[in-house]
DNA sequence: TCTGGGGTCCTAGGACCC
DNA sequence: TCTGGGGTCCTAGGACCC
């Protein structure tokens, strides 16, 4: 629709314009993980917490599902605030004494703990789909992604694929998605959760702007809470308020990223879809109960914590050449100190041993949580699996049966590797031979 | 909203170099 | 002794996302 303020020809680079993007998102992932195992959950209120255990009353809320929204339970809750507003269904427990047709009231809620390897298993089902069905596919998290399907669809029956997508998921994984159609990232991201749960929407080009315009700005992606703030104090409430702003006035409330959020409210995003590279960063961090002062307990938790880090570093292949530490202080201040090295390592002890000297700068504070980092990184192996060609069975971890709709990922990820993660060129050589199975490190990655 | 864990990107100042 | 401009790296903090 709109020519982009003479940013390109016209009738020339306009094929952006075509582009046709889906954005797949899993419906309470972890919810529909929890009741591919347990069938009878179905319908059912379900609350999957993290730091939760069966039958405790610890933890925050990971994933809520729908039923379980209705009565006020939603993400990042205290699991004891859901369980005020949600009680516990603790039929389970008791299973043999009540058979599923003697419902408690629908005011009780299935408690769960995460069980983060089985909805990664889950995951890479979705995944081989979504590879099968895209050239380029951008994965963004354990339960969201970016499809680029210009060559495999036009706009006219870009619905009915969609559906074909959505469908294939569901009978084939047995977990609802709901998908967005746009030409451009920030458009299907925003397609995707407009009709949540269970939605397509299909937003073709030329109807962006109309679409966006009546959005609050806190549903573009890129707008939190700080900046919806800002905005409404610049009398900027909708994506079309945003749409109309004065773009310098933008530029230099916010930077670089006034630019970027004017230019998605307008329905204008030019980033290619392109394969996820490699982490930046590793870290692991956890929360006391309550704050403590206590040096020991501090230095203790570090400990842990930096030899945890080490070991996932090995376990990807990397080296890091920063290692760094931070603490929160109530009521949330977060504090980081880091410290470079001359060069890569690989050295647990060494991790450990910076992270506790980074921390005595706060050894009096009292402390409600503490993590460790490690950056900077370098991926340098050569695996085995590489070496013939060929993923031997059962090489890398529990992949579970390699299917045949996999072996595209791994051909997909060649692409990123050299052209996303900026390692030198003597790594040319190395970038090659750790191909096969590098589709297979971001497959659990996350 | 009394705040769990794992990430990404951006900004800004200082050190240091040419 | 004072003055210029450009570039990179490091560190700390902030906002945001899932």
């Amino acid at each position: 629709m709109s020519n982009r303020g003479g940013s390109r020809l016209p009738g020339v680079g306009d094929e952006r314009e075509e582009h046709i993007v889906f954005h797949v998102d899993m419906d309470c992932f972890y919810a529909a993980c929890e009741r591919l195992r347990e069938p009878e959950l179905a319908g059912e209120p379900i609350v999957v917490g993290m730091g939760y255990e069966e039958g405790e009353s610890h933890g925050a809320v990971a994933t809520a599902s729908y039923e379980a929204r209705e009565h006020g339970v939603e993400s990042a809750q205290a699991i004891r605030k859901a369980l005020e507003r949600l009680p516990r269904n603790d039929s389970a427990e008791d299973s043999g004494n009540d058979s599923a047709g003697h419902d408690t009231p629908d005011t009780t809620g299935y408690y769960r703990p995460v069980d983060i390897d089985f909805y990664k298993s889950v995951s890479e089902d979705v995944r081989a789909i979504l590879y099968d069905c895209a050239d380029t596919v951008r994965e963004v998290s354990i339960d969201e992604a970016y499809l680029d399907v210009t060559d495999r669809t036009a706009w006219k029956v870009a619905e009915g694929f969609a559906r074909h997508v959505k469908n294939r998921i569901q009978r084939e994984v047995g977990v609802p998605a709901s998908v967005g159609v746009a030409p451009n990232m920030s458009t299907a991201k925003i397609a995707s959760d407009y009709d949540k749960p269970d939605g397509l929407v299909v937003v073709e080009p030329g109807t962006v702007r109309d679409f966006l315009a009546p959005l609050n700005v806190a549903e573009i992606h890129g707008v939190g809470p700080v900046t919806a703030r800002e905005l409404r104090e610049m009398s900027i409430e909708t994506a079309g308020d945003l749409a109309d702003a004065d773009p310098r006035a933008l530029a230099d409330r916010f930077g670089e990223r006034g630019r970027e959020l004017y230019q998605r409210a307008r329905g204008d995003d030019d980033r290619e879809i392109t394969p996820r590279g490699r982490p930046k960063s590793l870290s692991r961090e956890s929360a006391f109960t309550g704050a403590t002062s206590d040096s020991e307990e501090k230095c203790s938790r570090i400990e842990t914590l930096a030899t945890a880090v080490a070991e996932r570093a090995r376990d990807r292949s990397a080296m890091y050449r920063t290692i760094g530490m931070k603490v929160v202080t109530p009521p949330f201040d977060v504090h980081t100190r880091e410290r470079s090295l001359p060069g890569p390592v690989d050295d647990p002890e060494l991790v450990t041993e910076i992270a506790l000297d980074l921390l005595t700068e706060f050894e009096d504070d009292r402390v409600r949580k503490v993590g460790v980092r490690v950056s900077n990184l370098q991926f340098t192996e050569i695996d085995q699996t590489s070496l013939d060609g060929f993923d031997a069975p059962g090489s890398a971890k529990s992949e579970g049966e390699a299917s045949p709709g996999e072996l595209t990922p791994t051909e997909s990820d060649d692409e990123d590797d050299g052209a996303e993660t900026g390692e030198t060129e003597t790594q040319k050589f190395e970038t090659e031979t750790e191909n096969s199975h590098s589709g297979q490190v971001s497959l659990s990655d996350f």
